[in-house]
DNA sequence: TTATAGAGTGAACGAACGTTCACTGTCAAG
DNA sequence: CTTGACAGTGAACGTTCGTTCACTCTATAA
């Protein structure tokens, strides 16, 4: 048997147990993956899984069961808008991940806040974009912040200026900000997200 | 005792659970809970989880087990930027969702390509930004797509005109390129995504 | 032709699973 | 003081789990 055709009912298996675990949320027990390959002994189950886990296509866990991993990431990283999109033969060989393990650092602590408001255009942050904001990190010079100052909040670039702090729009039409008496910087943004449709 | 405390021990474990499934990539079973929790009984847990899933907290599949519904979504959704952040007694209203969720309408057919080039800057996607492409899907006029044109990968929105099609960059400093011979579609982007820190 | 490795079958095993039942405190309302 | 609701205990249940063993079938290699 050509190692092609080998493989790709190999893969046909990996697609069937990933798409268990996005219509499902959870990953299928060897009972159900027999059932949905068509295999008749769970025992069969037990040979593929392991030589999937050898490949390092499956992670398990210590008691055995198989735990969403690798497989379980939604999307496929290629390379740049130049390169194109490879081939399916090359498809294979990307890698996946997760956007929410790409852009989160800290679940707890990480909100998405609507942006309303041209004031940070020019850093291609447009309204109705949605940005990801993580609380509880300090502030790096020339990070975006969202930030209450004076009673209102607001989403600048924070720029330290000796003692002082200013808060910056990227748009040429707005005004730095100094902060007069009270400067509340509730998180830092980590990410922007904006969907077309 | 008061319903605020009795809440706060609720919320406690509900945050338990929902850390063992980052930690893991899988939710915990009924023992496991209870090793967690300090409880030495099952069926405490049977009727904490019961609890739970009333209110539409924690979902079980057909065989009782747990799976991973809004617990296991990474982020919260808050409201715009000059709404601020809530304060921590209504945090436990806001909506959680994950982004994967959010921005992926076909996990299999959606790549993740960089961008490099400012010929959509205008646009607000900047070099370095990543965009979800997504195959197979019909672009419509204004879309933002992936094609190849005489050889080379760009892109750029696409206008219909007539019979003709024009690729439009976002920079005034670029040309609208009008295909000469062939063009071919791989996809249209569907979100963008940046990532800052 | 014979040997060999790979993939699948089918039955059995112990462990872990979710579930159920009867029971024990504890605290607040009557 | 009594009662009832609530949270948790501890043991038992039937089921499903992953695992193991012995075996069959088939296709390739010697």
């Amino acid at each position: 048997m050509p190692v092609s055709e080998k493989s790709d009912a190999l893969r046909e298996r990996i697609r069937t147990i990933a798409a268990f675990y996005h219509r499902k949320g959870r990953m299928p027990s060897f009972s159900e993956i027999a059932e949905m390959t068509g295999m008749r002994s769970k025992n069969a189950v037990y040979k593929l899984v392991n030589r999937l886990e050898r490949m390092k296509v499956l992670e398990r866990d210590e008691k055995g069961r198989l735990i969403a991993s690798s497989i379980a990431a939604p999307v496929k990283l290629l390379g740049t808008v130049e390169a194109g999109f490879p081939s399916p033969a090359e498809e294979e060989l990307v890698d996946t991940l997760s956007l929410d393990d790409l852009l989160i650092n800290n679940p707890d602590a990480t909100f998405l806040l609507k942006v309303s408001g041209d004031s940070m255009s020019e850093a291609g942050i447009l309204p109705g974009d949605m940005v990801l904001v993580e609380r509880g990190v300090e502030p790096k010079n020339g990070d975006i912040v969202i930030a209450e100052v004076d009673g209102e909040w607001t989403m600048k670039y924070i720029k330290k200026r000796g003692e002082g702090v200013v808060l910056v729009p990227a748009n040429s039409r707005y005004q730095p900000i100094r902060p007069k008496k009270e400067l509340t910087i509730a998180g830092v943004v980590t990410a922007v997200v904006r969907k077309y449709r």
